[in-house]
DNA sequence: TTGCGTTGAACAAACGATTGTCCTATGTTA
DNA sequence: TAACATAGGACAATCGTTTGTTCAACGCAA
């Protein structure tokens, strides 16, 4: 059983408020030097630690914030939530990691847990578009931050990319390449990076003159099967895409495998565009073409934004947008694999 | 502010204990119906969570686990988390995720910041041989189990793979293939699974009557980076090895890298095997082969362990090894894509 | 000697929940 | 009617810290 203070106070024949007080240095304590000196030595001695929960409970503060996630097998997450921990443990924080699945009972019966167990904050990048989770989160006044996607425009505290932007590059790039038939393995309607990928694709569509084609968009959902089962149908189209632009490199990954399977040269064939730049799109043969945004850095600015709600117990509204950036690999250009290490800096902060 | 017992209390006109009874379903509670009645509707009413740090202090258990690993972006330790979690989210555990980056301190700082947290259990997946904070741990009596690593022969709970066999499985792998000079790309001296591959090696070698070369053996550490300078080095040697065994897949991905940037065919001019079997390793082209290990399984079987000993208080040393299994793809035997989905189940288990 | 300012700590009330024990009305039995 | 169960809750201690307040003893000046 570890040391406490009542027993450290038996040992040092004084009060515990007192052991208390000279192990959190309290500058107002006046005390004998010679006392002080006993009860440091006593504290190093016994490597005195103050029960985390019974000073949680005083001091209403657990110093423990959760990340809430699809999968952190999806290397996406796991990246990001690197990035928190970065942000988030040198300032004495531990943090929770919970999976929905992509589920919101699961995300759900997590929130709820969270709550009950008084962590300090949460970041959350499982949500949906009009999340009633995130509305329950809103009105529980519990620390938090969006990240990624977003729930309502506008309504949170959030961290992500200018996605509607980067599926613009990316589409932008397939049509510069002189590709007229372009699919797109899109997102669901549920979720903000879904629609938004979903609207920049079809904006650039229109910015060249090409006539959407619903034929060409398939929901894959955000996984790797999802994204092999989509792209094979946009293939075996009778008369398929040339290009396919993936809302996720997961996604694009999937593509990958589908269209080896059908025999198909990349980019010969059909070419490919991914979002998020992970570690993974560089390895691939032929390199992913895909939209780079700051995966680590999302996790450790949105661990900022947390803490500085914590800190201030002010609800904020900032947002921080950053700007994804176009990277050509040999996905969609035959032999232009990219130079590795690109930055992204926030394009803009509102409020 | 979240609702408390004696607010309750006072609306629904009893003592906070009665309010705490009925919400944990007390059956040695005698009470009026009716009362039973208005309190419930108040606890649906009010949404009424008991606060988890007041309850953990009362009961000395958070209901929270610990996972420490050297780093979640590794496809390997993300994997293991999720068995974690799948294992313990069930019975109402939350799980911190803590990565060392390989950092000794580091690890030792992130236990001591859990212990003073009172988490229920850790599982630790970063450890070295003879780790001095395994030692500290075990003197803490704070419930753990090694996974993947172990530290003292025997002194611990543990659940991994048979270290030993799976390397030697891969070596004479490449042996029966032809190979006469195959290089180790090896682990850490001071990490279990670098000494008992190394020696898996070694030994397959002897079986097979060929001499070991310490030439062809480079320190790579656990990390891509490590793998491709590694890689390079022996590579690059006068008499090249024919195959390299990488000690784990992401040093096998290194090496990818490294024998492409050399232009050096996969698996013509030099065949590679790694170990654990991450998605990873299926989706390279060639295909990665390699010894798969049940990584999910690794992760829900130590938190049974964990759980079982935090349930029945008792310091359990039982050991799980899982048999590891060769799987051969395009990285050894031109065009050998092995079928995905591979099992693996307990070779034995001791006490 | 009285009074006062300091010094050096002790006291005690939280923080919210859990749980063994005690108390007070009823109703029942002899 | 006295004695006694029993039902239905109230009481209070406890988990380990933190922190505002109080208090005794001492030194010093008047």
């Amino acid at each position: 059983m570890p040391v406490t203070l009542k027993e450290l106070a038996a040992r040092a024949r004084v009060h515990p408020s007192t052991i208390s007080r000279v192990a959190n240095h309290d500058p107002s304590l006046r005390i004998a030097p010679a006392t002080r000196a006993r009860i440091e030595a006593l504290l190093r001695e016994t490597e005195y630690r103050p029960n985390g929960i019974a000073r949680g409970l005083k001091l209403r503060q657990t110093f423990v914030l959760a990340v809430v996630i699809p999968d952190v097998t999806n290397p996406f997450f796991a990246a990001l939530f690197r990035g928190v921990e970065d942000g988030a443990s040198p300032l004495g924080y531990n943090v929770l990691l919970c999976n929905t699945d992509g589920s919101p009972e699961r995300q759900r019966s997590h929130l709820q847990s969270l709550h009950a167990r008084r962590v300090d904050g949460v970041l959350l990048a499982s949500t949906f578009l009009n999340d009633p989770t995130v509305r329950w989160v809103r009105s529980q006044r519990m620390p938090y931050v969006l990240v990624n996607r977003f729930s309502d425009e506008g309504h949170d505290p959030f961290v992500g990319s200018d996605d509607l932007l980067g599926a613009r590059l990316a589409t932008q790039h397939l049509v510069e390449l002189g590709h007229r038939r372009i699919g797109h393995l899109a997102g669901k309607a549920t979720v903000s990076t879904g629609v938004l990928r979903r609207r920049g694709y079809l904006a650039a569509l229109a910015d060249s003159g090409l006539p959407p084609d619903p034929r060409l968009m398939a929901e894959s959902g955000y996984s790797e099967e999802g994204g092999a089962q989509a792209a094979e149908r946009l293939l075996s189209l009778p008369d398929p895409p040339t290009a396919l632009f993936a809302v996720t490199d997961m996604t694009a990954v999937g593509a990958f495998g589908a269209a080896r399977r059908m025999g198909l040269r990349i980019p010969e064939d059909v070419a490919i565009v991914g979002y998020n730049d992970i570690p993974l799109a560089s390895r691939l043969l032929p390199g992913l073409t895909t939209v780079h945004v700051p995966i680590h850095e999302f996790g450790s600015a949105a661990a900022r934004l947390l803490l500085e709600q914590i800190e201030t117990g002010a609800q904020s509204r900032r947002r921080l947008v950053f700007n994804p950036e176009l990277v050509v690999r040999g996905s969609t250009v035959p032999g232009a694999d990219a130079p590795a290490g690109r930055r992204s800096v926030p394009a803009f902060a509102t409020e």
